[in-house]
DNA sequence: GTTGGTGCAAAGGATTTGCAAGGTG
DNA sequence: CACCTTGCAAATCCTTTGCACCAAC
């Protein structure tokens, strides 16, 4: 629990307050961006972003959001993961799980990283590698999936 | 070990074999394409591929090769998983491990499914659920970037 | 000859980048 | 009033599709 700096109930004002100190400017964009994913439970795609905050705000363009996204990712604030549909941001406060992602009915299941641990540990042992399991999600079938479906 | 129909030794005339029974043809580009990719150990890139495979036999089409694939995967001669750079297939007898790529470095180690076993186990009692620990990477810091490396 | 396969061109979708105009501190 | 940001358009990538033409069986 050191190899992660975490950071624990930021909050909107955080995020500003962590641009500022950097010289980086609050826009009203960037506060629609930012507001929307801090207030996001789980993952949230990029598309999914654009089309939340130009809701709020037309005319934000893609490109703002996907360069917000990776400069709040660099601040320490954002991180994404691949799932099967693709890249996925949370706050990094959120990022403490195993995605499960079943391929028959696409759900999402979590695993926490203390149930975790012990594969954590088995890859350490092993091969002196560091996982982190939340970066790359898990595929296979969810426990409804596994039983029944003939297809 | 049953979840996987698992292909052994497949050679180059199984695959047109399993091919013709189905009613589907052989042409040269897929001669060339199946050879290309049973030859390779390891995973390989679409973009590798049609690389190679123009380099033997110019003006096949990179459509030409991505079909190919999805169908050489849907007989179950193929596989794909997600690494960091992008999606990479490998044969399916080749596919019975989980790949470790280093975020730091680029590297890219392996760890069999049997030493997997336990994460398997453990996923599968929590939750029902049937992963396939090879369809995704597992992110993180090899043993090399994991100790020194400041940067 | 059927029917499946291929090349080509175009269409998409997801990001990224160059730039001039505009807003923030 | 510097300098960071944004919108726009264009450029990449990667992959998929519609089609007319061609080839395998």
């Amino acid at each position: 629990m050191d190899h992660v700096h975490t950071i624990v109930g930021v909050a909107n004002g955080d995020v500003m307050e962590m641009l500022r100190v950097r010289g980086l400017r609050m826009t009203p964009q960037r506060r629609a961006i930012v507001s929307e994913v801090m207030r996001t439970r789980g993952h949230i795609s990029p598309a999914a972003i654009v089309r939340q905050v130009q809701d709020a705000m037309p005319g934000v363009n893609a490109s703002t959001v996907y360069r917000t996204l990776s400069l709040l990712e660099q601040v320490g604030v954002l991180q994404h993961s691949h799932l099967e549909s693709g890249a996925e941001y949370h706050r990094s406060e959120d990022a403490a799980h195993v995605h499960l992602t079943c391929s028959s009915c696409g759900s999402d299941d979590a695993l926490s990283l203390g149930e975790a641990e012990s594969l954590h540990a088995l890859i350490r042992t092993h091969h002196g590698f560091e996982a982190d399991l939340t970066h790359f999600a898990i595929g296979g079938l969810c426990g409804r999936c596994a039983k029944g479906v003939a297809r």
